[in-house]
DNA sequence: TTGTACGCGTTATCAT
DNA sequence: ATGATAACGCGTACAA
C-alpha cells in the first residue's frame, strides 16, 4: 500500500510537506503543492485512517447500534439519516445489530472500543424504554427511538407519538366524527400507550363521553410474535347496530386489516367509514384506494437530528434538555371523510 | 486511553508479555497470565485496533455500499444478514448509503480504501444490472442484488426471480387457473423482466395460449417516483365479461392493490378471484385476510451469503462460477383457491 | 518463558 | 516555507 514516504520521495519533499498538503495546512509553496498534489494522483495515495487515528486519537467514526429491523420496515430510514449526516460532515459510520441479545451487545461495545469510535447511536427499531448494556465501555452516546430507564441519564431523541395521535384524534372530530372505533397496539410499546392517552385527552378535551367510544385490543403478547385480533375486531365493530364513522387504528398495518374487514363487509371509505392509522408505512398507505390519511413517523429525521446532537456533544456542548422530541407530521390522503 | 504499556507496568512485565496473552499465544506462565489479565480487567484495556492494522495491514472490517433504501421496506433485511455472519466471524462492518449519487460512491470508495477495509458488499436495494463507480480504488467486492455489466468481471449474488416467478405460475395452474391476468412490473426493474418471462415459459411449457392471459403494465418512470396504473388496470381486468381466475402481479405491493380492487368490486378471494404476489412484504401479505400468497425474496440469506462468499474470496479461493443465485421460496398462503 | 529493538504511517514539535 | 525527529500502540524478529 503507497504511503506518505512514497509520495514523498516522488515529489522530491519531506513526508511532513505531503502531511501538510493532504491536510490542507498553510505555508505550502504554490510549486510544492502542484508537486505534492501530482504525485498523490500518479500514485493513488490515500491516507491511513489508523495511522491517523494512532497520533490523533479521534477516528472520526460513528457506530450504530441497532436491535431489530425485521419487523419494522421503515425504521431502517433512521439508519439512512444518520449516514445522510455523516456523509455530509466528514464521519464514517461503523453499524452493529446485536438481534436483542444482551451479549452481542456488550461485545459491541467493546469491538466499537476497540476502533476507538467517536460516539455511538443507540437505535431501537421500536419506540420503548432502554437501558444500554455497555459494560465499563464508556463512549458518548445518544439514544434514538427510546428513552432512558428512570436512573440514568442519556442524551435521547423520540417521535412525539403524543402529539401525532392528538392531531389525528381532533383532525377526525373537525370533520365532525363523534363516535369514533379505537384498535389498539400491542400495550408493550410504549407509542401503544402515548397514542392511546393522546386519543383520550383529545376526546375529553372536546367534551365527549367515552361511551361514543368503541376500544377494542388489536394486538398483544410478545414482539415479533404477536396475536393479531385487528380484523375480527374491526369486523365487530363495523357490525354493530350504532356503527361508528370512523375507525383510529394503532398503526398501518392495523389500519390496512381493519381497511379490508370494511370493504368485505361491502363498506365504502370513507363514504360508510373513514379510518385512520400511524407510522404512514408508504408501500401501504399509497396502495390503499383512497390513500390512507395517517400521521408520519420521522424516522429519517430521527436519525439526522440525533448524529447532529452526538457531535454536539462530542464538542462538549451542555445538551439541556437532554431529551428531545420531533413532530409526527399529520398526513392527509383520502380515507377521512366529512360528516 | 489505556494502552498496551499501562497493563505492562501494573503487571509488571513488558509490553510484549501483555501483547501475548492479549493474542493467545502460547509460552506465558500461568501465575504472569493471570496477572496480565488481571490488570487488563482493572484497567479496561481494549485493543487499538488501528495500532493493530498499522502493523497487520488487515483491518478485519468490511464495508457495506447501498444505493436507495427506503423505498424497498424489507431490502434492510441484505445489512441485517451481512452483520449476523460478520459478528458470527469477527469482522465489523462500515455502512455508507450513496442516495444513488455518482460523487458520492466515488468518495465512499475512497473513505473505505482509506479506513483500509478488506472488502466491499456492493449492495442494491432492486434488483439490477450495476457498474461500480470506484474510481481507481481497487478493493475485492461482491456484488449484491445486482449484477455486473456485460464487460465487467465480479462475483455477485442475486435472487432467482425467474424460478420464483415459475413456481408462482406452475402453482396457480396446478390449482386449476386458465385465465389469468398479470400486472407487471416497472419494466426498469431487472426482476421485472424475469418475471415475467419466467410466467411466459410456464404458460407456453404448459400448452396454453396466450390469449387466456390479460397482460397489463401496473407501474413505469423513474424508481422513486412512478406513475401508478394497478388499481385501474386490476378493476378493468376484473370487470370484463369472461373475468380471469387468479391475478398474478408483480410484487406484493401491486397485489394489495389488485387485492383493494376486487374488493371494492364486491368479489372475494379467492372464491371469486385468486390473487398471487412477489417479494413477501410481511407487513402486507400477513395484514390481508386471507392472508397473500407470495414468492419470498432471500433477502437476509443474499446479505449473509454475501458476506461469505466475499471471505472465501479475500482468502484466494477463485470463486466459479462468480455468479451466484438464492431461491425465491413460494410462501403458500389463503389467496388463492383451487378450480 | 520473557524481554528488547525496531518498524508500521501518520502527526506534533521544534528547528532551520 | 520546509524538514528532522519523536511519538502514538502494537506486532515481528530475535535475543536472553
Amino acid at each position: 500500500m503507497v504511503s506518505i514516504k512514497d509520495v514523498a520521495r516522488l515529489a522530491g519533499v519531506s513526508d511532513k510537506t505531503v502531511s501538510r498538503v493532504v491536510n490542507k495546512e498553510p505555508n505550502v509553496h504554490a510549486d510544492t503543492l502542484q508537486r505534492v498534489e501530482a504525485a498523490i494522483v500518479s500514485l493513488g495515495y490515500v491516507p491511513n485512517m489508523a495511522a491517523r487515528l494512532i497520533r490523533s486519537n479521534r477516528s472520526r467514526t460513528f457506530g450504530i447500534i441497532t436491535d431489530f429491523i425485521s419487523t419494522t420496515p421503515y425504521s431502517g430510514d433512521i439508519v439512512r439519516g444518520i449516514q445522510d449526516w455523516a456523509n455530509a460532515n466528514g464521519r464514517t459510520v461503523f453499524l452493529a445489530n446485536t438481534n436483542g441479545s444482551l451479549e452481542r451487545e456488550r461485545e459491541t461495545w467493546r469491538t466499537f472500543q476497540s476502533h476507538r469510535i467517536d460516539g455511538v447511536l443507540y437505535v431501537t427499531m421500536y419506540h420503548r424504554v432502554i437501558d444500554p448494556e455497555s459494560g465499563d465501555v464508556h463512549i458518548p452516546t445518544v439514544l434514538v427511538n427510546c428513552r432512558p430507564g428512570p436512573n440514568r441519564s442519556y442524551v435521547s431523541i423520540e417521535p412525539d407519538d403524543f402529539q401525532g395521535s392528538r392531531d389525528l384524534t381532533k383532525y377526525l372530530l373537525e370533520q365532525g366524527h363523534r363516535r369514533i372505533g379505537y384498535i389498539r397496539l400491542n400495550p408493550r410499546l410504549l407509542g401503544a400507550q402515548l397514542r392511546y392517552e393522546a386519543f383520550r385527552e383529545a376526546i375529553r378535551d372536546a367534551g365527549l363521553s367515552e361511551q361514543n367510544l368503541n376500544v377494542r385490543l388489536g394486538m398483544d403478547g410478545q414482539i415479533g410474535e404477536e396475536n393479531n385480533y385487528v380484523f375480527a375486531a374491526a369486523t365487530e365493530i363495523l357490525t354493530q347496530p350504532e356503527r361508528p364513522t370512523a375507525i383510529m387504528c394503532g398503526n398501518d398495518e392495523m389500519a390496512l386489516q381493519a381497511y379490508i374487514a370494511a370493504l368485505s363487509l361491502g363498506l365504502s371509505i370513507p363514504t360508510d367509514v373513514s379510518i385512520v392509522g400511524f407510522d404512514d408505512f408508504r408501500t401501504v398507505s399509497h396502495a390503499l384506494k383512497p390513500e390512507l390519511t395517517t400521521a408520519a413517523l420521522p424516522y429519517y429525521d430521527l436519525g439526522y437530528c440525533s448524529a447532529e446532537r452526538l457531535e454536539r456533544l462530542l464538542e462538549g456542548e451542555d445538551l439541556d434538555p437532554k431529551h428531545a422530541t420531533l413532530p409526527c407530521r399529520l398526513v392527509e390522503r383520502g380515507s377521512v371523510g366529512a360528516i
